[in-house]
DNA sequence: CCTATGTGGACTATTATAGTCCACATTGAT
DNA sequence: ATCAATGTGGACTATAATAGTCCACATAGG
């Protein structure tokens, strides 16, 4: 007997969020859950099951982006160097990811050729800023408080 | 002499809309602008700016996508295969790249294993539904009229 | 039958993403 | 002073997506 599997349709998806993104997040939501304490990269990569070396990578990133502050030697570890409340999601996928845009053609002169005649520049300006907005809305600590609601997962019982 | 250049700052820039994508919908503008006639991809990429070869992809993928006919042999061509009122932007871009979507947690059971516990959910959900409703609501007609308000291109003075 | 056109498949090139590895710097504890 | 635990930085690989190209073929009009 077979098993015919037929793919119907395009690629299955277009992400705006990164995995390196999700990542990022997963971390700072974990630093929020454990104020005042210092938490290795290793106990946040277990925690939220993220491979432990690309982990660091975007800690790396988060502490030049002055969102966490780390301490280095034995002891040492990670934690949020604002107030949750004072991070917002925009912030963190921009350092992730560069800037969040709609198309190149709107970011400078060099993007494309066509720019200075290009009629899409209206609408694509005015969606990214609307996802923009709201982006920028959702804080760090609301996912953290989303989190505590729901009692999972890091902020509620251990396995 | 030297020229030394510095890089500052990271990756520039996180596109939502693919060039492939771009190319699709300057295609389909044209299109619009060119009512009741067939237009050959050459012409298209001509006067759009795309690479021949790869619209010609493109223009396959619009026609299984519904949106544009094909009319084969001499003096064929393509055209619009519905109203301009009746294509938006969110099909454009989800048959050209795919579902949009905030993060692949959500679209099914395989895309993330800590899905069940994953509490970023409604807020993606949430995003992704207003920009989805935001792109659905972007017509190839509106995109056709600011051409031709603006008189340019490819609707406008020949040069 | 010739030519202009779209179709479909295979192919390459480039870039981004995801992930890994290792030498090194720092710090607290002993 | 030394050791072990930790973060840092650079180089590296692997995989996938995107962008683009090439060519044989199908089709339709003249």
């Amino acid at each position: 007997m077979w098993t015919i599997i037929v793919h119907i349709g395009v690629g299955v998806s277009m992400e705006i969020i990164r995995r390196k993104t999700e990542y990022g997040i997963r971390a700072l939501v974990h630093l929020a859950l454990h104020p005042g304490k210092e938490v290795t990269a290793a106990e946040i990569a277990e925690e939220q099951d993220v491979p432990l070396e690309y982990l660091q990578k975007i800690l790396q990133k988060l502490t030049r982006g002055g969102f966490v502050g780390a301490q280095r030697g034995a002891y040492g570890g990670f934690y949020l160097a604002k107030n949750p409340e004072e991070i917002n999601l925009l912030e963190v996928i921009e350092l992730m990811q560069g800037k969040l845009a709609m198309n190149k053609c709107f970011l400078g002169k060099d993007g494309c050729n066509r720019a200075p005649k290009c009629v899409l520049k209206y609408n694509w300006l005015q969606l990214e800023q609307r996802i923009a907005g709201f982006l920028s809305q959702i804080t760090l600590l609301d996912l953290a408080e989303q989190v505590r609601e729901g009692g999972l997962p890091g902020g509620g019982v251990k396995k």
